[in-house]
DNA sequence: ACTGTGACACTGG
DNA sequence: ACCAGTGCCACAG
């Protein structure tokens, strides 16, 4: 597998339970801005990852039939909450660290 | 090198 | 809120 694939797939196992990600800023983590599709693509064949912590932007599910349903489910079951069709980004959307360093000195 | 393709993102009506 | 159009990136053939 290639490096672009290994890095997009260790920063999409970097999201916490109850936590969810967008594919954007999946791409942007793993250092590759602008490169959603490409998560897309690479989430629709890969296994053993919490893919159903990847949403579309705005926190809306982009797949169709019975797998957004199983989407669904599994964030409920792991104490995401909906608003509507969508996940309540406010208080679940997951933060990349960025790049480690100095966050220590900024808390207050 | 060129074209088509995605579980996308954004903007504008 | 719901499209449609346009921009994106990397990959497969």
């Amino acid at each position: 597998m290639m490096a672009i694939e290994t890095r997009i797939l260790g920063t999409i196992r970097r999201i916490p339970r109850g936590k969810v990600a967008t594919y954007g800023a999946v791409a942007r983590a793993a250092g590759f801005p602008g490169a959603a599709r490409r998560v897309a693509w690479t989430l629709h064949r890969s296994f053993g990852l919490p893919w159903h912590r990847v949403l579309g932007a705005g926190g809306e599910i982009k797949l169709r039939g019975d797998s957004a349903v199983e989407q669904r489910l599994r964030l409920e079951a792991e104490g995401v909450a909906f608003r509507g069709r969508r996940v309540d980004m406010r208080r679940h959307e997951f933060k990349f660290p960025r790049k480690s360093a100095a966050l220590k000195s900024k808390i207050r």
